[in-house]
DNA sequence: TATAATCGGTTGCCGTGGCAACAAAATCAG
DNA sequence: CTGATTTTGTTGCCACGGCAACCGATTATA
């Protein structure tokens, strides 16, 4: 119980309070084995998640078959909830890129959900809208080495010079709409102009700028 | 006042209920001049709205001056909400395309809110949140014919048979992440090809598919 | 009505990056 | 350790579409 008043959707909120909301959000813990769909595009959204442990990954498939990556969940994040109180069909698959511990929750009572319970929803909403406008701004850029380039200093800016990716090759290049072949072929042109260095998914920027 | 009733935000809500939360949500009504901006990117978002009559479209602008428009606003639709209750700064700017009419909202009173505003709003928020993913979606078309014709299938789907679209060439080109002169050689290029017909931005798909 | 400004269509040029196919490296299974 | 599978890097080909430049049509301003 200890680890959910850690959780950005109890922010701020006593144990006592947090057991009380749990009821309102029929709470439910859940093991969930790597490779697994939580959430299926298309279909409608029944119930929501916190991740307590593991990887999600967020994925759109298009008519061509084209896989494209849209976000990647790490512990603590939460999953489903925005679109729980619309008839909205699901945008993406959310599957396990590795076993998980999830907290599941809904059908929720919002007549009982304390209001500090609903403003850190809401904040969570907004900097997950937030993060699919950031990708959009990224797809929005033609040119792929500035596109890579937007990319990784942003990921600069959050997590310091040295940073570890959330992807493998095939799932950056997913994120960024782009090949993988074309995108390793950039990666390595940038490394030799010196714009950065990586090795796997670890990166740095050597600020040369460009 | 009655005009509010319709909209949305106050779905299944008698007058008299409307009236008590409008002071809770401290609405305001103003006119907005064309052209003007309501949002600017980049800053906090501090208060959001109701578009009343008129049109807005958000656009972001890339480091490299280019344009792109994330969405068109028709009356009736709130904006900036999603980003009222967290501190990430506004990834569009909104401006007014025509002259408008407004109802500001904000700061909000969370805690006098009705459960059931809650529960309309986060169903406009999920709506809001589903179209952003429509337009990832056409993102990751690589092909730019089969991107035109998802989009426009979407359209057909959505407003029939015959339809018109919010934008001009240049908006619609910069929704689309496309270079204006390339879609309309595409444009044509479907045209000739038997697979839709427009003049304007009224537009009409013929069936045959692809 | 003249003039400017905006909008849409057309066309040639040519670079970017998708695609396919292969090679090397790393990871996994038995 | 050996073979299989996955992951990443490399390279040639060439079509798609960005870009620029131009023109006609439509709309706004005076």
């Amino acid at each position: 119980m200890t680890e959910l008043t850690g959780l950005p959707l109890f922010a701020g909120m006593d144990e006592k309070t947090v057991a009380e909301q749990m009821t309102a959000l029929r709470g439910q813990k859940a093991q969930i084995s790597k490779g697994s769909v939580l959430i299926r595009e298309g279909e409608k959204t029944e119930r929501c998640g916190i991740l307590l442990s593991g990887q999600l990954q967020g994925q759109q498939i298009n008519e061509d078959g084209a896989l494209s990556v849209i976000t990647t969940l790490s512990a603590g994040m939460m999953f489903g909830e925005i679109l729980i109180f619309s008839d909205h069909p699901a945008p993406v698959t959310l599957t396990a890129v590795t076993d998980c511990r999830v907290l599941w929750l809904g059908p929720v009572d919002l007549a009982r959900a304390d209001a500090r319970l609903i403003r850190n929803l809401l904040s969570i909403i907004g900097k997950e809208y937030w993060a699919l406008h950031q990708k959009i701004r990224y797809c929005a850029i033609v040119s792929l080495r500035k596109r890579i380039y937007a990319y990784l200093s942003d990921r600069e800016k959050e997590a310091g010079k040295e940073f570890t990716l959330p992807f493998d090759r095939n799932g950056m290049a997913a994120y960024l709409n782009a090949d993988r072949s074309a995108l390793s072929r950039e990666l390595s042109r940038m490394k030799t102009d010196g714009i950065l260095e990586y090795h796997k998914n670890q990166f740095r920027l050597t600020g040369k700028g460009l």
